[in-house]
DNA sequence: GTGAAAGCGCTAACAT
DNA sequence: ATGTTAGCGCTTTCAC
């Protein structure tokens, strides 16, 4: 249906050589043949097949970018600043969700083998294996950038934020306001929640609090199992009179349980969140929250991916930290 | 890089079109045969060229998902859906993000003429003409799926919700809670925002509300100016006693207004949005809202779309009305 | 049961 | 300035 090269040649009397050689405006054409060509075109809105293209010049001009999730602050606004910057080279972006399936991951990451694409975004699942011999192939075989969840293990190019740091003074700033039992809810095997995790941690250490294995609890990908969990934990002997959640959505079931349970926040527990929702400032009560950048993760990201598409430069031990914001609210003041 | 068809051959010292065959399980090739080739296959990670399949059998295996934003409740619900059958019949997902641009919609359009993809799946942006030629233009050609937001003039399947009736419905409860001088806040030119003009009027009508054409801010594509406008209505003269939010980011306005300008919600301005923030009964105080069902929207659009793929159907004329469901809570009381 | 060859739409090296 | 040809990786007749 479309029309092809061949057509506007056979049409216009050409070689479809000449046809193509005037569509990419080469000096060997005349004038004129040009201007007959390109109205051609233009009148029948011709369009160069994408994948005849593609396989000429090993170019697909699409790029993958893998994330657990799109219903989600982070991700969604990552996704907006990698398109921002596919857009303007003219790539074509496509979105593969894994929904936290460290299964589906591999899965897609051996698909993305066919050439469909010619560089990787990704931001991997929990459960991944840091040094995960299927990533690690794939990001030799194509230019390849992780950010935010990373494979530690793995060498190629990585965009992530000051989490150890974020979450250390976070933390701190949790002590401060007079907790004495703070809690961090872990979102599973992660590399983000494994660092701010630590950060918790140093500074429970720090100030010398004690036990601190109790004080992590620790999610898994079952959402109504995350809920009855963190519940007993909310409501249970040991109560905690300060939370960290490692991800929104914990934060989210945080606050759902405390209003159903009555548990006041800031009062009996001040809650911080590692979040980019843009409207925790209207929430009941306005949620403290540790901002990343994420648009400009994904800028940044799309830029070493295009960079390295380009050849300019080798980017395998590019690793940018960029810092979060931590904006302090009434849930714990 | 990857490794060909061509390359098996020779190492097993065959014909190219043996390998072929005995890859795609033909009865043609002996046991023996293919389960060497398979072997070498399986071994080597040979994962057939996606461009180089597609150019023959004329069929990418992708589909192109436009909508104007990714950051947003609706939309990163629907693409979920959109991308659990896609996963399932095999399909890639690419995503366009025209950010309300009209004329960025229309070049994307353009663009996909290329046949880079089988199938598009759309929720157009304000502005985009109700019988654009350049939609209808690739509706003809590619098997096309309008969901949400649609061009009511182009011949192509669309899902919507029932945006007339639950706006009407919606405006009566606000009535029927005593409000005298409601706002409708509308965000531009858009199918289902004028649906939802409409029932908001009709409302009005049947109530014997007055001065109806007042009654309707019109809102645009610059975010900063609709602050403005909309912070003018709610302290100026006239001020509303109930307002009706015809999509989520313009209720998260009137709230970030409310709250720096006191006005407190439900008592001076009751509150009700179009949204999908599954968190509306965080916010404070909790947010009324009037929810599409945007999963099953994006699967059903979807699946629509494969019906067309499949060629079992001609899905031209479908026209699938979903029901929205309205959930009351304190912003409304 | 296996192989040779044509062709999908395009580009680029090589004629003319 | 224009045309001829080969070939990207694969599938699909059609021979053998």
């Amino acid at each position: 249906m479309p029309i092809t090269i061949r057509k506007i040649a056979k049409d216009l009397n050409l070689a479809v050589s000449t046809v193509s050689k005037a569509l990419s405006d080469s000096y060997e054409i005349s004038d004129e043949t040009k201007r007959m060509v390109l109205k051609y075109a233009q009148e029948h809105q011709y369009v160069p097949s994408a994948y005849a293209g593609s396989l000429k010049n090993r170019r697909s001009k699409n790029i993958a970018v893998v994330v657990p999730e799109v219903a989600d602050t982070f991700f969604s606004n990552a996704i907006n600043g990698i398109d921002s910057v596919a857009q303007e080279e003219g790539y074509h972006v496509l979105v593969y969700l894994t929904h936290e399936s460290a299964a589906r991951e591999y899965e897609i990451l051996h698909e993305l083998k066919s050439g469909r694409v010619d560089g990787v975004l990704i931001s991997v699942s929990a459960g991944v294996d840091s040094n995960s011999r299927a990533h690690s192939e794939l990001a030799d075989n194509v230019p390849f950038v992780f950010f935010d969840r990373v494979c530690k293990d793995v060498a190629a190019a990585k965009v992530v934020t000051d989490d150890f740091e974020s979450s250390y003074r976070a933390t701190l700033h949790l002590l401060d306001k007079g907790c004495k039992s703070p809690l961090y809810i872990d979102a599973g095997p992660l590399s983000i929640t494994e660092e701010r995790r630590q950060g918790f941690l140093k500074a429970l250490t720090l100030r010398g609090i004690s036990s601190q294995e109790e004080r992590t609890l620790i999610c898994a990908q079952d959402e109504s199992q995350n809920i009855v969990s963190i519940r007993r934990r909310l409501v249970g002997k040991h109560k905690p009179d300060g939370v960290i959640a490692s991800v929104e959505k914990l934060a989210m079931h945080v606050y759902e349980i405390c209003n159903e349970e009555k548990i006041r926040i800031p009062e009996d527990v001040k809650v911080i969140a590692f979040s980019n929702l843009r409207i925790a400032g209207l929430l009941a009560p306005p949620l403290s929250c540790v901002y990343q950048p994420s648009f400009e993760m994904g800028q940044r990201a799309a830029k070493l991916l295009f960079d390295a598409l380009a050849k300019k430069t080798n980017i395998v031990r590019e690793h940018i930290v960029l810092p979060s914001r931590f904006e302090q609210r009434e849930s714990s003041k």
